[in-house]
DNA sequence: ACCAAAGCTATTGTATACATTACGGTAGCG
DNA sequence: CGCTACCGTAATGTATACAATAGCTTTGGT
C-alpha cells in the first residue's frame, strides 16, 4: 500500500492493538488524520481496511468505533482460525519449499531463545510465533485463504493471551511447531492438519484459562 | 453504504458478473468514474471493496484488473466455501428461529416453481437459491463468518455454473435443501453440517462436469 | 417541568485540483 | 541492430474545499 495510507493504517491499528484506543471508543477521521500526520483521504482508506479486518465497527450512520468482542465472538474467531489454518497446514504440507522449511526451523529456534529461566520475552515470542505461522500460510499458496486468516489472527485478545504465556506454554508451543515441521518434511497433509488443529485449540484454552484466572481484561461486554 | 459509492460498486460489480468486463481487463478509475456517473473518490472505495471480495486484482504498482481464476483457485474457493458454509449450517442448527425456518421452506418451494417441463428458469433459480443460503448464513449468527462467505460465493464462475443446471440438478438441489431443513428442525448440527458439505461438493462437481463438457467459458488461464 | 421542533454544530460523503509514480516510446550509444 | 537511458504521457495517490447529513442543544409551547 502507498505511503500515507499505510502509515495511517499502521498508526490506527497500533493504537487499537496497544489498547490506547479502547473497545467502543469512537474514531473521528479528522482527529486520526491529525494524529497520524496525513489527510482524511488515506485515513478513510485505512478505516475501511480495518473495518474489513474487523478491528472497527460502523454504526448505522457510518460512524466508526473500535470493535468490541463478545465471548462468543472470540470462541467463533478461534473456531474459524482452527478450520482455516488447519486447512492451510494441509495444503502447505505438499507445497512447502526447502527454503520455507529452513525458515520455519529458524523461527522456531528463535522461540527457544526467548526463554531465560522462568521468564519469557513475550514481545519476542509473539513476533517469532507470528513469523512462523506466516510462513505456513504463505506455503499454503492461497491468497484468498491468507486474506481470510488475516481477519482472524492478530486480534487484540490473541496478543494479550500470548503475552501471558509462561515457560511451559512456550515450550509446548515450540514442540508442536517442531512436530509440524516433521509432518511437512514427510509431506503428510493429514498429520500437519491434525497438529495445527491441536495447536490452535490448545491456544484457545490457554486464553480461556488465563481469562478465568482474571489475568486478562475481559472482552468488552455488549450490555 | 452511501449513495455514490454504492452506485459505483454495483455498477462495476455488475459489469464484471455480466462478463462485459472480461477477466484480465484493466480498470481505469477515471473511466469507471465517468461510466458510473460519480467522481473518482467513490470509485476508489468501490475498487478497494471489490478487491477485498476478490473480484479484482491489483498489480504491484496498484493498477486494477478484473480477476482471473485458475483451476486451482476455483477448487480452493469451493474447498473454503465447503468448510465455512458447513460450519454455518452447524451453528444455524441450534440458533435458527421459526421465522427463519419458514423463510427457508418458502425459498425452497419457490425453487420448484422455476421448473417447467425440462426447462429451468435459471435466473429465478439462482435468485431463490441465493436467498435460501443467505438465510442459513444469517441464522448462523456470525458476522465474521458471513463476511468471509461473501468473498467465496457469488463469483462469476459460480453463477455461470448455476445457469447450466438442468432439471435433474435443480431437483437434487431442492431435495438437499429439504433435508437441511429437517436437520434444522431437529436441531441436529452434525447432520446439517454433513448435508451442507455434500450439497456444496456436489455443486463443485457439477461445475467440473459442465466445464469438461465445454459448455462454460474456461477460467481465464494466466498464460 | 417536560416534550417537541428547529436550527446549529460536528462529522462524514463527494468532487476536484495537485503531487507522485509508473509505463511507453524514442533517441542515442555501444 | 539491439539495448539502455531518458523524457513525455497517463495513471494512481493525496490534500483540500465543499456538500450533505446526523446529532445535540436550545427554545418555545403546552
Amino acid at each position: 500500500m502507498s505511503k500515507a495510507s499505510e502509515n495511517a493504517y499502521r498508526f490506527i491499528r497500533g493504537e487499537i492493538l496497544s489498547g490506547a484506543l479502547e473497545p467502543g471508543a469512537p474514531l473521528r477521521e479528522e482527529a486520526l488524520a491529525a494524529a497520524s500526520g496525513v489527510s482524511r483521504t488515506p485515513v478513510r482508506e485505512a478505516l475501511h481496511r480495518l473495518e474489513s479486518e474487523r478491528f472497527i465497527l460502523r454504526s448505522g450512520t457510518q460512524r466508526s468505533f473500535v470493535a468490541t468482542l463478545s465471548a462468543d465472538d472470540i470462541a467463533e474467531g478461534f473456531a474459524l482460525r482452527t478450520m482455516l489454518e488447519s486447512h492451510a497446514a494441509e495444503r502447505a504440507a505438499t507445497r512447502i519449499t526447502p527454503a520455507e522449511l529452513d525458515a520455519l526451523a529458524l523461527h522456531n529456534g528463535a522461540i527457544v531463545g526467548t526463554l531465560s529461566g522462568q521468564a519469557v520475552d513475550a514481545a519476542a515470542f509473539v513476533e517469532h510465533n507470528r513469523a512462523f505461522h506466516d510462513v505456513v500460510i504463505a506455503a499454503a499458496g492461497s491468497d484468498r485463504l491468507a486474506a481470510m486468516l488475516a481477519t482472524v489472527v492478530e486480534q487484540p485478545i490473541v496478543l494479550r493471551t500470548a503475552r501471558q504465556y509462561d515457560r511451559d506454554a512456550v515450550e509446548r508451543s515450540h514442540a508442536e511447531h517442531e512436530e509440524l515441521i516433521v509432518a511437512f518434511r514427510r509431506a503428510d497433509g493429514e498429520w500437519a492438519k491434525a497438529v495445527m488443529t491441536a495447536h490452535i485449540r490448545r491456544a484457545f484454552h490457554t486464553y480461556h484459562d488465563a481469562f478465568r484466572r482474571g489475568r486478562l481484561t475481559p472482552p468488552a461486554s455488549s450490555t
